[in-house]
DNA sequence: GCAGGCATTGTTAGCGATAACAAGGCGACC
DNA sequence: GGTCGCCTTGTTATCGCTAACAATGCCTGC
């Protein structure tokens, strides 16, 4: 296309083929009101004609902003960041904005800082963190005023503007739906607690089990993997008294439907299941596996939004956007084998909430 | 941090404080050499004290490079690719480059040439697009010549650096690990064959059978998803005289096992299934999947230092990297239920390729 | 002791855009 | 008809940096 070596055409190129000063070019592209019809005509024809392509640098420089977002994530092929950051850069095209990301291998103070630190020099426009961890709050303290920031499952009670997925609401809509099925109870593999996500999914988890009169057992700790919902799983396998459980995440519900099925539990004829996430594969597992959704590319959106508004007015009040989950069923839930005292009828309600 | 408003320090700052001009700040910046050991202390005590952060604008307007490279993705939440994106990520950021992404929803031709703009008109350092489908190739024809392009996953035939899986020899070691288990073909469930990934994995199923004698069946198409190898499963399923099957991609697999396990055929007892990708779910299968592990890491570091290379001298020559993929052996591969009329003693070779 | 060379530092000129101000042309209003 | 003011365009300064060249000082060698 261009032939190596040939400086790439500046505006100053393009004012002398239009015959105008180079002024007038920079009014024609920003879409400055006072320019005659005739002349921004002139001026388009000759951008086409060069190939013009303004240089950011160049205005960056000038304007002290560019059109990059800085996106702070972990390095990670979880599933949920991952949607998260794919949603996000989808939308930012769409908007005009490019998107430099930072992957950090731990949400660590150091690491986010450092992250941040690059993104600065790059005279970033905005900056959004993906930051569901407890650490990362530590490199939030720090963080300069003076550059838009919006948090992406952060800490809910930061002073800044964050979207965030209703991790407690999704939880009870996966406790509600396995009480409504008849269990008595319903046992929880949690998250790494110090990921909000899943203190948010435990709150939700116990305070629709207290809603419900229901007794509260003891959170099974784990992490985000297979491994620990298989771990999570080889324990509760051998407890009778286990006939309902949710987990944080889809990936440790199939370690842990792994481990029933090693056990002779069969899921959801002994125990029901249900996951979080919605991971495209959920519909396969065996059984396929009942499990929240969040709803990814709102969040994004949603993120974006605010980060806009922050860029087109500075002092903006700082929003908290919550987003709500909805549930989706599929055959990890049934009746307990063993009815409770007072056994309900099986309500199975297709679809509590779906939006 | 700083207090809004005020300008963040410039170079002039930084000169005026430590008693030198700007430009030798410049040259301690930029570690040049004549430069006296104590100058260059003020001049770092300066800079620290200010807070100094050169501004990367100035700094690419003036040398007409960024220290940004490009990649174009697409967005999916597809294990390979977010793998191969998050690792290249992390090599970039260690080398001292920003990343740009470029989601395109689908990979054909416009969708890539407009991510390709995009990035042009940030005017990124090198591009890297991941463009692992027949339809990118018609994007990259009228790529512009004058930045450095390191193409990963494409076509092998493209004549600028390529980095890839060596996607045939990893579908050889999934055929010859059934093969030395005694079956006495493999079927495979193959990927879109738009994509060289599946493509290769195909024509490496193909001669891996052929160089041993095998009888080879048709290909079972499919998608990459659950859903293709659930479906593709329930066709398999059905077929007695199928003891192997090899599909293009764990997800697959998934689906594959669900499909055969509804239907009674028990793996491996009955039926032996390996995988492609190597996804940290794997070991959780039901039973725990043999698959085949490309090494992302390794493809995204590759993938750099080509890049790297064409930007240090534009008149390298490309390059052709292709990585060799690793055999993870777990439980889902057994001999036939039914000895085929000259069985051959199993020989499970624990690690027949491990890097 | 002085010329030559090297190490070190300073000065000046851009890179390519936008911002601020200036200036010319035209119609409108008094 | 003259002045005011808007529309349109041009001129100049500036952003923060690096490249190229200039200038200084010190050491070396004859």
């Amino acid at each position: 296309m261009d032939v190596r070596g040939a400086r790439s055409p500046a505006m100053t190129d393009v004012a002398k083929l239009a015959g105008v000063s180079h002024q007038t070019v920079s009014r024609v592209l920003n879409d400055h009101p006072n320019v005659r019809e005739q002349t921004r005509l002139r001026v388009r024809a000759a951008i086409a004609e060069l190939g013009y392509r303004p240089n950011r640098a160049a205005r960056a420089l000038v304007t002290g902003r560019s059109q990059l977002i800085g996106v702070v994530a972990q390095n990670s092929t979880l599933y949920g960041p991952a949607s998260l950051l794919a949603a996000f850069e989808q939308a930012a095209a769409e908007a005009g904005f490019a998107v430099s990301v930072g992957s950090v291998g731990r949400l660590d103070r150091e690491s986010i800082a450092g992250a941040v630190e690059r993104h600065l020099d790059q005279r970033v426009a905005g900056l959004v963190v993906i930051a569901p961890v407890a650490s990362a709050d530590d490199a939030l303290e720090d963080m300069p005023a003076d550059v838009p920031l919006v948090t992406i499952d952060g800490n809910p009670l930061r002073p800044h503007s964050l979207v965030t997925v209703d991790q407690a609401a999704g939880a009870r809509l996966a406790v509600e739906c396995l009480l409504a099925a008849g269990h008595r109870t319903v046992w929880h593999v949690s998250g790494p607690p110090d990921w909000y996500d899943a203190a948010g999914r435990i709150e939700g988890w116990r305070a629709a089990l207290e809603a419900a009169g229901a007794e509260v057992p003891p959170t099974v700790a784990g992490e985000w993997s297979a491994a620990s919902g298989y771990d999570a799983g080889r324990m509760l396998a051998r407890m009778p008294e286990v006939t309902a459980v949710f987990t944080a995440n889809d990936h440790q519900a199939l370690g842990l439907l792994r481990a029933l099925s090693e056990h002779g539990r069969r899921v959801p004829h002994d125990v029901s299941v249900v996951g979080f996430d919605d991971v495209p594969e959920a519909a396969y597992f065996i059984p396929p596996l009942t499990t929240v959704r969040p709803a990814f590319a709102e969040v994004a959106q949603a993120g974006l939004d605010s980060l806009l508004t922050q860029l087109a007015d500075p002092d903006a009040p700082p929003e908290r956007i919550v987003i709500a989950p909805s549930l989706v069923e599929r055959s990890s839930v049934a009746p307990p084998a063993v009815r409770p005292v007072a056994p309900r009828p099986r309500e199975p309600e297709r679809r509590p909430v779906e939006q």
